[in-house]
DNA sequence: TGTTAGATTAGGTATGACCGAAAGCACGTT
DNA sequence: AACGTGCTTTCGGTCATACCTAATCTAACA
């Protein structure tokens, strides 16, 4: 019997059609040809120029709808239309892997404390109006000390986000939007915020407002250092407290 | 006529069905519900317990795919087994949106400055030996000049990546590990890097290397500070040069 | 005791049908 | 002329069924 010829292939992959045809979707989005908004064929009309099932078809539009890239309408005049990410889908997935992973609340807040001082100091030198209007409105409900919890994490939560938005650089908006959501749900079951807590908090916020109104860097990094260190250091204070409260669940 | 009745009704949302399931099933893995890398039902089962069709099924999986939280096999004793979100997750929809909404380069390198030296003060103070061995690697893979550039730039993502490992906290290191690919594939293309800038860029980085082997975070972060800042300036002065010889283009 | 050729069981794909939502149109009323 | 009303059309959403292919298991065979 002749012996085995040498012959060597390579690993063979067999891609999915769905994959192919969705990443071939997702390269010409990204690319920018079609220009945001634009409607892609319809599922039948994709049927016919690729030969593929409508199944296979609806696949690969589930996955560009999933990765954020388009949007489905349904109806007539309906179909996918072109969408480019924003900072909701990294918000999104921040918070799989948060979830996912159960990042406990002090690593969230070591984060915070490591990224939202350098939003600050963007903030500070990008600042619009528009932006200040913001962090104002924000700080305005914060300061209705007669509202829920919900609506004071709310507001906080708007003010942290309206410090990335300032600093307009996209990348740490969807960031630091998780990140906001992510703390809020953490502390909106732990009632270790009282009228104190919600007092500093003000303060510290109209603080930095100021430095970032005022075009201030340097101040803005320093400010919003000690507020979010502060406010970390009470957190895990309060946690401690609770484990020695609650010893074994 | 009777006049009109004034009841109001919310608008009334009807969720897709592929929707539903994958909401109900991503609520059920993230709460942990089901061992990492254990096996969902098969399809065909599912249809039979959701009494859903399994093109309907199938998207629901196909979502929690894209997602990251399955990873689905083919073949007998196949199927959809439980994930959980990594870096890779987070990375990949911050690909999406640096090149869907074409971030430019200069705005990815201020992102870097913004979060990394915090990486660093993390790594110097929570760094193991096998962090260290990491960027010891890649310190030497990048001392080899006469690698090509791309060997460079890798060695260059791996250790910087590597600090971001180093800081033991998954969402620095996924974001941090999108930002380094894309700065990656930015750079791989624009010719500034020459021999000196190869030099410099491994003594900054035996520098920082040296302050995290050392627990020192108030070196690493002034050391990573310079480091970012000083690569961007020149960058940006690259950039300035390139436009004036392509004046048009 | 390996090796290998089926059998089995999973996902992947293709058809074809029908339902429901939304935009457009045409008719009819005011 | 202006405005509802309802029909028609054209989309996506869902279902059912069949068949293909990949991966594994099993059992016969050399």
């Amino acid at each position: 019997m002749a012996t085995r010829q040498p012959v060597r292939l390579s690993p063979v992959r067999v891609p999915k059609a769905s994959d192919v045809l969705a990443t071939e979707m997702r390269e010409r989005i990204l690319r920018g040809e079609f220009p945001e908004g634009s409607a892609l064929p319809t599922e039948r009309e994709l049927v016919t120029q690729t030969d593929m099932s409508r199944a296979t078809v609806r696949e690969a539009l589930r996955i560009l709808e999933v990765q954020g890239l388009v949007r489905i309408k349904t109806g007539r005049s309906g179909g996918a239309f072109v969408q480019h990410p924003d900072g909701e889908s990294i918000a999104s997935s921040v918070d799989l892997l948060i979830r996912g992973r159960q990042i406990r609340l002090a690593a969230l807040l070591e984060t915070r404390e490591a990224v939202e001082p350098a939003c600050a100091q963007l903030a500070a030198k990008y600042r619009t109006d528009a932006d200040l209007d913001r962090l104002d409105l924000a700080n305005e409900s914060m300061s209705d000390t007669s509202g829920s919890l919900s609506d004071f994490l709310q507001a906080n939560v708007d003010w942290h986000v309206g410090v990335a938005i300032a600093s307009h650089n996209e990348l740490l908006t969807g960031f630091m939007l998780a990140l906001s959501r992510a703390i809020y749900t953490s502390t909106n079951n732990r009632g270790f915020i009282n009228t104190e807590v919600r007092q500093t908090t003000l303060r510290a916020h109209r603080s930095v407002t100021t430095a970032i109104r005022g075009q201030d860097p340097d101040a803005a990094v320093r400010r919003m250092k000690r507020h979010v260190h502060s406010y970390a250091e009470a957190v895990v204070e309060v946690e401690e407290r609770t484990e020695i409260d609650l010893p074994d669940r």
